[in-house]
RNA sequence: GGGGGUGUAGCUCAAUUGGUUAGAGCGCUGGCCUGUCACGCCAGAGGUCGCGGGUUCGAGUCCCGUCACUCCCGCCA
């Protein structure tokens, strides 16, 4: 028997016809005489009949007893259901198929855990759930996700091969270039002692692509990075990749603010309106205190420092006098802040460096607050002014030089909004997507342990071109040509022009990185050289695709996006990976293993 | 590497200051039930309280260690 329609087509129009269903035993409900199966398979479920006066009682007896999640299938007619027995909740709730036949194609054992409950499935234990993750993903819940995913792909690809674009495949055996991300080794058998790499990104390869004339690059890449994981990181992950010659910042823009709609409409019917804003990395650190900002809500950071220059409140005026900042958010409604909660924040402030984390709670019409005290009038009146206080707010400030005080708010402002929901006292929307793109980043950035600079993005980044002669001398002050594209507080996705010129590529290597010129050339020489052989201008972007996924799907993790993901240590629960391999497998490799053997 | 949370029946969870035989719902098994759709009703089986050690007359509960999962910090050019 080979089936006839799937699961979530039949309707009032095929009462009569003849037809064969495939699928699981979702839920089988035994009336005594008459028994209901609904067979379930990936577009949806219909409803299956056992009638003793029907159907032959031997069948029926054998339907009887079916474990859930046995894969049948089906022959019967389709027939109206009887008037009252419509079921609203299933687009195939009209109708029913009397069963005829029916071939158990695998007899289901009882199952670890129920999975026909959409409430009781989604609370079982994520450990459970990855360890029989093939049970897992039959859930409708999840089953939709993969195939989002699999729509959200396929409107990527349309929409880039309209655009031109050529998805071309780059190596997963590459080779290590330590700077960026920690990555996984691949030891090589015919070369003893030495490794390939798997990439953290194409990114090496794209720019080649470009130095080729392809012009126009696409690739849904996987990447890895042996990092720690986070709900939001895999090591192994899915990236939009992307590279474009002769192109400025503009084009990526449009480019991508194009997919995205394309993307939003196509899975969700949601119109993403464009352009998206453009706002500097120094205003959404002012505003936010966060680079990838969620501008779903207010409580945006205000600047004090020119109303407190000469307060008679020590704290802050030394700190104004040291070329630091004062800064202060308004959390609406939360003078009802616990004690714990309180010290959340302060521990939140400490981790930065700070002394302490000065509050005012405005309760009774009353500003109570250890710090008032030494307020002027004046300066009461600019607190009253800038951050619009009204009865039940509570006023939290740092004082600090500017990163760390926008940091530490930034903090503070999306935990004090995370309790302010659960309060009720603030709505955030689910179904609002604010985008943004973060313009205008510091090329490079300082650290203070190893004593030298770093790219704040990664070193092929193009530094914006009036900035170039500052590179050596004010490093701090060059901008790089890098962007970020943001969307409710998710990082979705960053990119850059690019060097192209050889001679700024090396210098920006050896004299701003410091990379001595024996690693430069071991590790990036082949770079240098195609871009001595034509290499056009270019850049690119990255989207981060599982995240990009995960917020199409309302999930929480982009574990819920990946058919077989990873738990936090990195292991596969399923196929118990990473495992032991035979001695043999080593000696091939020319490795010799130091760790002591787990006890078996 | 660091901090927090969780771990009790197949699943989800209870179990008072440390106190007799560790309970419930769902699932499972058996019985009843001819229009259900999370069917219903009755009965039954089912426990290494993650694992190891300790304190105690007595530990699911307290202490130490350990394992797994999870969230966060570090890390993620």
């Amino acid at each position: 028997m080979k089936r006839t329609h799937h699961c979530n087509e039949l309707r009032l129009e095929h009462a009569g016809q003849e037809v064969t269903l495939s699928g699981w035993v979702h839920s089988r409900r035994d009336l005594g005489g008459v028994i209901f199966i609904d067979v379930r398979d990936r577009e949806g479920r219909t409803q299956l009949v056992f009638d003793p006066q029907e159907t032959d009682v031997a069948l029926v007896e054998a339907a009887g007893k079916l474990h859930s999640e046995s894969v049948i299938t089906v022959s019967g007619k389709v027939r109206q259901r009887p008037d009252e027995t419509e079921n609203s909740k299933i687009p195939t709730g009209q109708v029913e198929v009397v069963a005829a036949v029916m071939d158990v194609n695998n007899h289901a054992e009882v199952l670890p855990f129920q999975i026909d409950d959409p409430e009781t499935a989604a609370k079982v234990n994520e450990e459970l759930r990855l360890q029989y993750r093939y049970l897992d993903l039959r859930r409708p819940e999840i089953m939709r996700n993969m195939q989002l995913r699999s729509r959200v792909a396929t409107a990527t690809r349309v929409f880039m091969e309209e655009e031109g674009f050529l998805e071309v495949e780059t190596p997963t055996l590459f080779k290590s270039t330590p700077e960026g991300a920690r990555e996984f080794l691949v030891p090589s058998r015919v070369s003893p002692g030495e490794f390939y790499a798997l990439p953290q990104s194409p990114q090496q390869f794209k720019q080649i692509l470009m130095c080729s004339g392809v012009d126009k690059y696409f690739q849904l890449a996987r990447c890895y990075r042996d990092e720690d994981l986070r709900a939001d990181r895999q090591p192994e992950f899915t990236q939009v990749d992307i590279e474009m010659s002769f192109i400025d910042r503009e084009d990526i823009y449009a480019l991508i603010e194009g997919l995205l709609k394309r993307v939003w409409k196509v899975a969700l019917d949601y119109d993403v309106s464009t352009p998206f804003p453009r706002i500097p990395y120094q205003e959404v650190m002012n505003r936010w205190g966060i680079d990838k900002p969620d501008t779903r809500f207010g409580m945006e950071i205000v600047d004090l420092t020119e109303d407190f220059g000469s307060s008679e409140f020590k704290v802050f005026s030394s700190v104004i006098g040291n070329g630091g900042v004062i800064k202060a958010l308004n959390a609406k409604g939360y003078a009802c802040v616990t004690q714990g909660q309180m010290e959340a924040m302060t521990e939140t402030a400490r981790s930065f460096g700070a002394k302490g984390l000065a509050y005012i709670k405005v309760e009774n019409g009353e500003w109570k607050s250890p710090i008032v005290k030494f307020f002027s009038e004046a300066e009461k009146a600019a607190l009253q002014e800038k951050l619009e206080i009204e009865e039940g707010d509570l006023i939290l400030f740092a004082a600090d030089e500017w990163l760390n005080a926008c940091e530490i708010l930034g903090k503070i402002r999306l935990y004090a909004a995370g309790k302010l929901v659960a309060l009720g006292k603030l709505e955030i929307p689910t179904d609002q997507f604010n985008f943004l793109w973060v313009v205008d980043f510091p090329l490079l950035a300082f650290d203070k342990e190893m004593n030298r600079w770093y790219s704040s993005h990664h070193p092929f980044t193009s530094p914006v071109a009036e900035d170039v002669p500052n590179l050596t001398d004010d490093p701090k002050s060059v901008r790089g040509q890098h962007y970020d594209i943001v969307v409710n507080g998710v990082e979705l996705g960053g990119g850059s022009i690019r060097i192209h010129q050889p001679d700024v590529q090396k210098k920006v290597f050896e004299d701003v990185l410091q990379l001595s010129p024996e690693i430069t050339q071991a590790r990036f020489g082949y770079m240098l050289e195609a871009f001595k052989f034509g290499c056009p201008p270019h850049g690119g972007i990255a989207l981060g695709f599982d995240r990009l996924i995960a917020l199409l799907c309302g999930a929480d993790s982009i574990r819920d996006v990946v058919a077989f993901p990873k738990t936090a240590k990195g292991s596969c629960l399923m196929t118990e990976s990473p495992a032991a391999v035979e001695p043999r497998q080593l000696r091939d490799l020319h490795i010799d293993v130091k760790v002591a053997k787990k006890a078996e």
